[in-house]
This record gives C-alpha cells, sequence and structure tokens, in this order.
DNA sequence: TTGTAAGCGTTATCAG
DNA sequence: CTGATAACGCTTACAA
C-alpha cells in the first residue's frame, strides 16, 4: 500500500540517488545509469531528460566517497609538497591543480616540512584516502630509504621539481643545464674566481645546478675551490650568510651564482650591507626568474626554468601511470636571461 | 568445514579490516574496536595488543573514504585559493594545512582563477567529496549573490583573508587600519599629494587598505583627488602601470601607497625606469611585509600582517563551526614597519 | 569483551 | 531499458 509515495527522507542534508529515484518513481539503479549520460546528447531518452531535470532541480551532487568505496577509485591526487610558500613551488602547485581539475581530478595538499619523516608521515595519511595517483615534490638524494617507502605504499608515484634515483619517475627542469649556463656566462664575461651558494645537499634542483656550474667552470681549465662552494638554504637568510662567508675568505670571489633567485636577494642584500655594489664589484647570478627579479633596481641575470610546465606535464605523465601503467621522466628545457647583475669582473 | 581458514583474499591490494579479522581470527567488527583503543594505554586489553601488532604488520591502513560514508564525516576541509603563487596567500594556505593536518584533518585545495564563477564551481566540485567545512579565500565583495550561493551547499564555511559582507564569517587582517597606519605615516613626514595603486575593487583586503588609507589623510585636512587613486590588480605588472599613470598625472603625487608589495615593487621599477629615485623623489609604502622587501637595496617601508596566524585561526573558528555550530568572525592586528623607502617630500 | 547484522550511497551484474 | 540485488570497507546498536 504505502509504496513509493514518501517523498524520502533525504539522508543528511543533501539528496541522494535513493530521494530522486522516489522523486522520480524508478529504482536508484535506473537513476544512477540515467545520470551518467548526457541529456544533451540527440539519442537521450526522454527518461533521461526526466531524471536529469528533477536531479538538477534536487540539487543532487554526487556522493564521491560511495562511489569511490564501490569503484576502488578516488579521482584523487595526493600532492607533497613542503615549500609552498617558495615562488617556484607555488607555480608548480597551481599547475598540478589545473591540470588534475581539468582532468576530472582533485587534489588533496599536504605541505610537511621538507624533511624525510614528515613527508612519510604525510604520505601514510593520504594513502587512507586512497588517492589514485601519488606528486612529491621534494625527494631527499641522500636517503634512497625514502624512495623505498613511497614505492612501498604501492601507488602510482611521481616526484616533480626533485628528481630521485632509480625507481622513481620524476619530470624536473633541466637544473645541471641551468648551472651550466650560469657557469658559462661568468666565465665568459673573464671571471675566475666565482662562488657558488649553493642550497641544501640533498635537493636535487640544488646539487645539479651546482655541478654544471662546477663542470662550465673546470671545463675551461678553472679550479674550483671547495671554499668557494657553500652550502644553506633555499631562503633569503642562506643566501645572506653564504654571501658573507664568501666575501669574508681571503681570496674572495667576483662573481657569486645562487641556486635560486631568494637566496641571490639574500645574496644582494650581504653585497650592499658591506658597502660594495652588483654587478661593480660582485657579479650575481640567480636561478628561477620569478617575476620580481626584473623589477629590481638592478635586475638579476637569471635562469628561467618552467615550474608551471613542469607541473602539468608531471600530472599528465601520473595520469598515464595510473590508466596505462606507464609512465616516463622527464627534464624540461631551461635558459638564460641576461640583465644588470652581471658585468666583466673589476680590474684592480 | 572450510571455513577462517584462508587468509583472506586481501581485496585490491591494500589490506581491509576483514583481513585482519581472518588473520587474528576475530570479527571485524572486534578489530575495528580494538583498532580505536591505545595499545599502549596500561589498561589495554592482550587482544587489542595483539590486533595492533597484527595490523601494522600487515600494512593496515583504514580506508577513509569507507569510513567516512559510514560516519558521515569525511574529516576533510576544502580550501578555495585563487592565486597561490602570491606569497601571502602561500603563507596562509600552508597554515591553514598545517592546523587542520594537526586536528586530524586532510585539505582538498582547489586553486581556481579569481573569478566568482569559477571558485563556486571548484566549492561544488568539493561539496561531492562531502567536506565536513571550506575555506574560501577570495571573496568578491560586489557580489553577494557569491556568499549567497556558497551558504546554499550548507556546508559550515568561513571567509579568509577578504572578509564576506553578512553572513560568512571571516578571519581577516585588519586591512583598514593598515591603510590608516601608511596614509598616517605618509602625511606626518609631510606629504600632501599621496597617490594609491590601490588593487581591485572587488577584494575587500584593497578596498579596505585603500579606504583607511583615505581617511588617515582627509582627517588631516587634507583632500584626496579622485585621479590618486588608480585601480589595478595584486601583480608586479599592476603596480607599474599603475605608478605610471600616477607619475603622468599633472600634478603628480610624491607619495605612492601600494596596497600589496608584489604591487609595490613594480612601482619601484617603474619610478626607476623614469629615471627618478626612492626615496628622494618617490616615497614608496607597500603592504604585507613579504620576506625579500626588507633585502632590497631601498628596503620597503611597509605593513606587516600576520598571514600564518590569518590561516590557522580561521581553522580553529571553522573548527569550532564544525563541532559547536557556532564560529566568530575575526580581525588580526597589523603593524607599521619603516623602512627605507620613505622620506620628507622633496623641497623643489 | 565479542559476534551479529544493518546500513552509509554508489555501481556492477544479472534477469526480466 | 529497467529493477532487483549484492558488494565496496567501515561503524555501531544490539544481543549474547
Amino acid at each position: 500500500m504505502s509504496n513509493e509515495t514518501e517523498p524520502a527522507p533525504a539522508a543528511h542534508g543533501q539528496p541522494t540517488l535513493k530521494a530522486i529515484a522516489d522523486a522520480v518513481g524508478v529504482h536508484v539503479s535506473t537513476v544512477s545509469r540515467a545520470l551518467k549520460r548526457d541529456p544533451e546528447s540527440p539519442d537521450a531518452s526522454k527518461s533521461v531528460r526526466r531524471i536529469h531535470r528533477i536531479a538538477e532541480q534536487m540539487g543532487y551532487r554526487p556522493n564521491l566517497m560511495a562511489a569511490g568505496l564501490r569503484t576502488n577509485r578516488s579521482y584523487t591526487i595526493g600532492v607533497v609538497m613542503p615549500r609552498l610558500t617558495d615562488v617556484v613551488i607555488a607555480q608548480t602547485c597551481e599547475a598540478i591543480e589545473e591540470a588534475a581539475t581539468a582532468a576530472g581530478y582533485q587534489i588533496l595538499l599536504a605541505t610537511p616540512p621538507d624533511e624525510v619523516n614528515a613527508q612519510l608521515q604525510s604520505i601514510q595519511m593520504l594513502a587512507s584516502r586512497r588517492i589514485d595517483g601519488l606528486i612529491v615534490s621534494s625527494i631527499h638524494l641522500d636517503r634512497p630509504d625514502m624512495v623505498e617507502e613511497i614505492l612501498r605504499a604501492g601507488i602510482p608515484t611521481i616526484a616533480v621539481n626533485r628528481r630521485a634515483d632509480g625507481k622513481l619517475h620524476a619530470v624536473t627542469t633541466d637544473d645541471y643545464h641551468g648551472g651550466y649556463l650560469a657557469g658559462e656566462h661568468l666565465v665568459n664575461l673573464g671571471h675566475r674566481r666565482i662562488g657558488i651558494v649553493a642550497g641544501p645537499r640533498h635537493a636535487s634542483t640544488a646539487w645539479d645546478r651546482t655541478q654544471g656550474c662546477i663542470e662550465a667552470i673546470t671545463s675551461r681549465g678553472i679550479e674550483v675551490d671547495e671554499e668557494l662552494i657553500v652550502h644553506t638554504d633555499f631562503e633569503v637568510q642562506g643566501g645572506i650568510s653564504g654571501a658573507h662567508r664568501l666575501l669574508n675568505l681571503a681570496d674572495p670571489p667576483t662573481a657569486i651564482f645562487a641556486v635560486n633567485d631568494t637566496a641571490a636577494i639574500g645574496v644582494a642584500g650581504a653585497v650592499r650591507d658591506r658597502g660594495l655594489s652588483i654587478p661593480r664589484d660582485i657579479s650575481l647570478v640567480g636561478y628561477n626568474d620569478i617575476p620580481l627579479v626584473s623589477q629590481l633596481p638592478v635586475p638579476f641575470t637569471t635562469i628561467s626554468s618552467p615550474a608551471a610546465p613542469m607541473g602539468s606535464v608531471a600530472l599528465q605523465q601520473l595520469l598515464r601511470g595510473i590508466n596505462e601503467g606507464e609512465m616516463s621522466s622527464l627534464k624540461l628545457p631551461v635558459s638564460l636571461i641576461v640583465r644588470a647583475s652581471t658585468t666583466v669582473p673589476r680590474q684592480n
């Protein structure tokens, strides 16, 4: 008797398939099927259109948790990105999110500190959400166990920004070549003593840029003293302290390559604080070409690296990994941008 | 006969409660209960410990989608944050994420363009994930329908960064007072013609800072010409074009207040390109005190605003809204940082 | 303390 | 094309 009459109590706020089914007078499975057909299509049946219309009216939003439980697909990508306040990282993150949205995925973001254990813990939490794929931006090169642990989760994973050795695919920019370009530029200008504010050792970005720069210098037959390479962090403060250490040397450099623009800004500040001037006393090369270095009173010579494309390409590769079970590592090209912060060394 | 003997086929990769139950030889419900007791506790029963141990061994990770489906709680917060590449936004986002993680929540991030419809669409997508709460950073002040539409989703929501009128609670910094401090500072130095690079009209941050600055000036009996207020975006380019428009005036300003540091960097670039110098010809006040403006050759006078606290406080309020059904709007204090970019107006 | 069973909202399979 | 039914993995009365 009392059959299919009640408007169906919408569980907890949101209407469900059942609610629509009751409203229309059909079975839930019919609604489910109908809703994944295109109502605009010319061969859409009358009832498909009707179901779409009513669903729309009722403000139906599918419950993706329920769907995911059934299909074993969450359409969710985990992103582990320390240092989000670095413009380059943020650009990459934004690009990942855009590409993911375009592909029908959503982003679960974790921004733990740039430490191995914190990142692994974030990954565990994301794994509990049954993410379909994982993007990790801050692999530590000196901790192969990090990669091991990540792979153990059994989730399609790609590294971005920093590469990983071996089994983990990565989409990066060509940091080695970028470093090479920087070194080559300074050598070509006539510099013979070149300091490197080299960033942290565990980051492949910093490491590769440093090695590339060294290679460019030594391949010209110029020696690179150990003391000319100072390891720091990626922040302004790192640039400041790194510059002071270099300028305190008995035989200080005439040029400094900082492996990222933020540190380069610190270098510039330190140089100024010592009463020296760029580029007259010290030539300076940064890295990344973040938007503001071109607007500084002395615009920086720097390396332009494609942060946003790196993000979208990484997501594309990850999707390939998810859907086709295979992905590739890619290294995106970089280029030298010459501006006012570099010139020939001062003749004493 | 063949009862509870097989090791239980772990559904699709990850072990489930059932798998553990079979391994231990108890029922799933027992496992479920045991796993949410603390095995370290002195009064933890032997079997609780055993179940924890085996779960650990098998690498069990709870399926939060399944749990959420049952409990109607996703332990997930949606964050809609356009302009993630702005350091201030990124700082806020990072703080939200940290606070959320600490509270056992995870972040679903969307970074749509800073447009009403794009943001609303992101919110719809997040709603499908049954997020427990929502944080929106870029309310458009001139679009009250935006707030209406957001509230319609029926999700506990708080605005951050930019306030909203009326029904939507917001955690912001005291932009009006910040603008006031900037204006007051310039007037106190003796400036009478002060230009404002005022950002977009739809952002309460930009708007309030501008209004505060105007109030500070007019309350000293100084008139603010319409032409001295130029609306732009928040980017370097906006600062450049805004500055040029101001400096092209028949009676150009002797000081410029840019409502954010990024635009201020653009202003500084434009001033330099016209052969003028800061602060000799033009005094400049920025806003936010982003890390690098203190390291510039001429460090900026600016307003320091607590971007990270804003994020964590917003999350705390949101949690109150979720758990207790009530939250408050808060306005965090700001302060003036005087550096080298401002001085008394040049005497002609 | 433990097992039983129902149910969260969805999709997939299978009959009609 | 539609309806019935089971299942995804988990939680939670309720009963033993």
